[in-house]
DNA sequence: ACCTGAACACCGTTCAAGT
DNA sequence: ACCTGAACACCGTTCAAGT
């Protein structure tokens, strides 16, 4: 047996928000939310749950600083000069929507992440954006908000979607499917509506759909503000 | 002493999943999500935690429910001839808003019920005016699935506000200064669009930038569709 | 300063037993 | 058929005690 050498730490690396926070993507991709516990991460980290809070504050904080190491690095990509403000618009949305597709979990976390990071870093590139768009001052604000407002409740749907998929154990196709069947059994005299749509929920693509209605804010952000 | 009448019941009414729904609203109306607890809820209906298992599925059905109920009083309000489907669109969306404003955890439970008959509902009375808007077949979901998506996420960003006001028992203005004031202090090169509209965070109103998102969705509907 | 791990005060859910 | 309430298998969080 080789000797110990001096001062060995017990761990690779010691303990860092950081190293925690790594730890929590990592089991918030494999197991979901509900995988998160202190125990799990814990475990993981080869401590004990009492030790995470001497890097973290709570859950929520825990929860948050994931959601934002996620949401900076989808953030970081620079603004072409070459691009409108549109396509940069549709880009950074598109991102987002992409990196909530890969971590279901960020989109419920971005939920009820609102004023935090995560969310400021998203307003102001959008922010810097709608500017571009030559919005006059009074409107930014409300312009952006529609923007993210709309981006954070498709990303919360998604991750729902995901999260019920998970627990059900079935894929995406299968739950489209079965919530297609449940809308076509609908009282035809209630929900005309829902019943007619049903059948297309089935082929349709929820990323397509998605672009669509940035597109839809952003026709009518030029319609109200003509230059 | 009164003498017993025969056959009194042990409850007023009997158990029903309708009075259990009744309860919780009551119950998530006065303290909030964490509030309601199977322990708090059958204490409050005089019985035990495992009798409301035989009216109700688990804890995501109650709370579907009771978010149902909710917004199926919202979405019963007679659509009136006379006005335009656009005039529609936005009564349905500020009776939503309103109602989430009042029963501020129909926000967060809104985001968990896809596809669910809470969701439905919306999805069946903005798809009525969305026809009548003369929207072509192929884009009906595109369309109604962006006003959803949007509505949603307003409903669960106030959810969140509201919650966090709630936990840290300030009121909502308090929270907003505090959120201003966070951002106000940001770095200036890397949040200046943050740092220029948190004067306007004070005093902004969410129910008038709600409307304003609303009408860019529907000025672009119109832009997308010229009749 | 940082970590340990038992203990506390809860949860949602189940289930044998009652009526 | 419907209800009871103890019991189970967990949670997040705290804190005296260690290094």
């Amino acid at each position: 047996m080789a000797k110990k050498s001096r001062a060995a730490p017990r761990r690779e690396e010691s303990l860092s928000r950081d190293r925690i926070i790594e730890a929590s993507i990592e089991i918030l991709d494999s197991s979901g939310e509900d995988g998160l516990t202190f125990r799990a991460l814990s475990e993981r980290l080869a401590t004990g749950p009492g030790a995470l809070y001497w890097h973290i504050a709570d859950k929520s904080d825990l929860l948050t600083a994931a959601c934002d190491a996620v949401v900076a690095r989808a953030m970081a990509a620079p603004a072409v000069a070459t691009t409108t403000p549109r396509e940069t618009i549709c880009a950074l949305a598109l991102g987002l929507f992409d990196a909530i597709d890969a971590h279901p979990w960020v989109g419920s976390a971005l939920t009820r992440a609102s004023g935090r990071l995560p969310i400021v870093r998203i307003i102001e590139r959008l922010g810097q954006q709608v500017c571009a768009l030559g919005v006059p001052r009074a409107h930014q604000w409300a312009t952006v908000s529609a923007l993210l407002h709309y981006i954070v409740g498709v990303a919360g749907q998604n991750a729902a979607n995901a999260q019920v998929a998970r627990t059900q154990g079935s894929d995406r196709s299968e739950f489209l499917d079965a919530m297609a069947t449940t809308w076509s059994h609908l009282d035809p005299d209630d929900y005309p509506f829902a019943r007619s749509v049903a059948a297309q929920l089935r082929a349709h693509d929820d990323r397509v759909d998605f672009l669509a209605g940035v597109d839809l804010i952003l026709r009518g952000i030029g319609a109200a503000h003509p230059r």
